[in-house]
DNA sequence: GAGTTTGAAACT
DNA sequence: CAGTTTCAAACTC
């Protein structure tokens, strides 16, 4: 009985649930009783009910106000947000404002947030969204519908709806036909519901923000599509799932039909690539093509070998002591060319830094490794020729190209007393915002760090063979094959390294991780050999 | 449909 | 930030 009156109670608004955000211009003539947001929000939730949404519940209700259909384009920016068609703006620095500045032109303020699990239904027809096994109708409306509008219906109990525990709340939704209990996510009580918006924007301003990369729904542009598959399927916070294997709707990587990636600090997790225990059936395919992989080689080389040497946490610690029996190659094809990604966005991630950071964690102790891939299995020498391959055939432009340019590091002086180390140079030379192999040069492809850092180096090394030999080399032509020369010898001595750090990585895998931390030694040898390799 | 399991969200 | 509790969906029987 109580159920029934709470559920009353839910239901009596009867707002048909819909990211309440984008509203038709129309909706803003209205606002004598309810504020053009409400009223905004209640015609276009109705007008994406589908027949079979409006239930006999519904009927018996209050009217709604004179439905309006949905734009077949979405004009506005959150719902070109919510179907993925526009990339979510990070939050201003007002939490609480964010969503309002965001779309203050086309929405109304108080714009409601856009559900975590949206896009979710939207990438993948296969996922099902989550559906109140209570309510069968909706179920049958799910297994029918796989439109991206499909219903939900919480069975919220002790949260009123106004937390993120709720679907329908976390999307940004008006509870309608739902089995929750003490329902709050109603226009009966906006303000409490405002008020928790604003609680948990005020807590974390993208709480409401897609945790999963948006579809590339609607790309039609190849270097957007690309762009989007980059970043498609990456769980922003990851999951930490133990017992579910990420194999079960648990997981919200697997529920979203994406692979876990370095985000996540699941233990035993079996969703990635490769994985026999994952439904093939379930995976995207690749998301980024192959031609796009070799576009980007660089990165993807580098980061298939950053792939390689670091593992989640959890997982980390599991694998230690199943190391003899280790997961099958797991390299998943969205991890590594998220990878890539990570290494053009942020800008900030090398290839020379990866050691660097893997001993600095495991000399700390710290457990926090972020990339999934086994150990052994996933750095190939495939990848070290084919970044080597490719790095040799750049540094060719690159030489071509070098017939005036200078790069202004500060690193020059340095330059006579060592060799340094790869990572110590990548280091230098991602903190040295003067070391210029510019952008500009560079017109084809960005550059992840690390190839500019490499690059940087080699230019540095020929602009120092100019100098020191620009007295008796005046014939642009042998500079040229001095260039050449060079960077050979320098690509050479970086395949060398790699090699070498693969194969220690490889032979030593196991050591790398154990909980002790491992020994200074460690990392000594590997600098030392490093700095073998580097010296040729 | 009740009970259990699970992991994200919320809390401390 | 880590550990614990709360919560609701997923799952099992």
């Amino acid at each position: 009985m109580e159920k029934l009156d709470q559920d009353s109670g839910s239901n009596q608004n009867l707002l048909p649930r819909q990211l309440d955000f984008s509203p038709p211009a129309a909706a803003v003539e209205e606002t004598k009783k309810m504020d053009s947001f409400h009223e905004t929000e209640k015609k276009q939730s109705h007008s994406v009910l589908d027949s079979q949404s409006s239930r006999e519940d519904q009927k018996s209700e209050q009217p709604l106000p004179q439905p309006q259909p949905l734009p077949s384009v979405p004009d506005t920016e959150a719902e070109q947000l919510r179907l993925g068609v526009k990339s979510l703006k990070p939050p201003p620095s007002s939490p609480v404002k964010s969503p309002q500045q965001s779309a203050t032109e086309v929405t109304p303020p108080q714009k409601p947030p856009l559900h975590r699990f949206s896009h979710q239904v939207q990438k993948n027809p296969l996922v099902k969204c989550r559906v109140s096994k209570q309510d069968p109708l909706t179920q049958l409306e799910s297994s029918k519908d796989d439109t991206p509008n499909k219903q939900k219906h919480c069975n919220c109990k002790a949260s009123k709806c106004l937390k993120l525990y709720c679907e329908c709340f976390a999307s940004g939704s008006y509870c309608n036909g739902c089995n929750c209990l003490n329902c709050h996510n109603n226009l009966e009580h906006e303000s409490s519901r405002q008020e928790a918006i604003t609680t948990l924007l005020e807590r974390n301003p993208d709480a409401f923000k897609p945790k999963i990369a948006g579809s590339p729904h609607g790309m039609n542009d190849l270097q957007e599509d690309v762009r989007q598959s980059l970043i498609l399927g990456k769980h922003s916070k990851g999951c930490h799932c133990k017992k579910s294997g990420c194999l079960k709707k648990y997981c919200e990587c697997y529920q979203a039909d994406i692979l876990c990636s370095e985000n996540c600090k699941c233990q035993d997790c079996k969703n990635f690539e490769g994985s026999k225990e994952r439904n093939p059936h379930l995976l995207h395919g690749p998301q980024v093509s192959e031609t796009y992989v070799q576009q980007s080689s660089a990165h993807a080389a580098v980061n298939r070998a950053i792939d390689g040497y670091l593992e989640p946490s959890d997982s980390r610690k599991r694998k230690i002591k199943d190391a003899s029996h280790s997961v099958p190659a797991r390299v998943p094809h969205i991890v590594q060319n998220q990878t890539v990604n990570h290494v053009i966005r942020n800008g900030d991630t090398s290839l020379f830094l990866i050691p660097k950071d893997l001993n600095n964690k495991a000399v700390s102790g710290s457990t926090t490794f972020t990339y999934r891939s086994s150990l052994s299995n996933t750095i190939q020498p495939r990848h070290v020729n084919e970044l080597c391959l490719l790095l040799v055939s750049k540094s060719v432009d690159v030489a071509k190209k070098l017939s005036g340019g200078k790069c202004e590091t500060e690193k020059r002086n340095d330059r006579d007393s060592s060799v340094d180390t790869a990572q110590r140079d990548a280091n230098e030379m991602n903190d040295s915002p003067d070391c210029v192999l510019d952008a500009n040069r560079m017109d084809e492809k960005p550059l992840s760090p690390a190839t500019r850092a490499l690059m940087c180096d080699e230019e540095q090394m020929i602009i120092s063979e100019k100098e020191t030999s620009a007295q008796g080399k005046e014939d642009a032509d042998t500079s040229s094959e001095v260039y050449l020369e060079q960077e050979r010898q320098i690509l050479s001595s970086f395949r060398d390294y790699l090699i070498q750090l693969s194969n220690r990585v490889s032979i030593n895998g196991a050591n790398i991780k154990t909980k002790t931390n491992p020994s200074k030694r460690e990392l000594e040898d590997e600098e030392q050999s490093h700095r073998d390799s580097s010296l040729g």
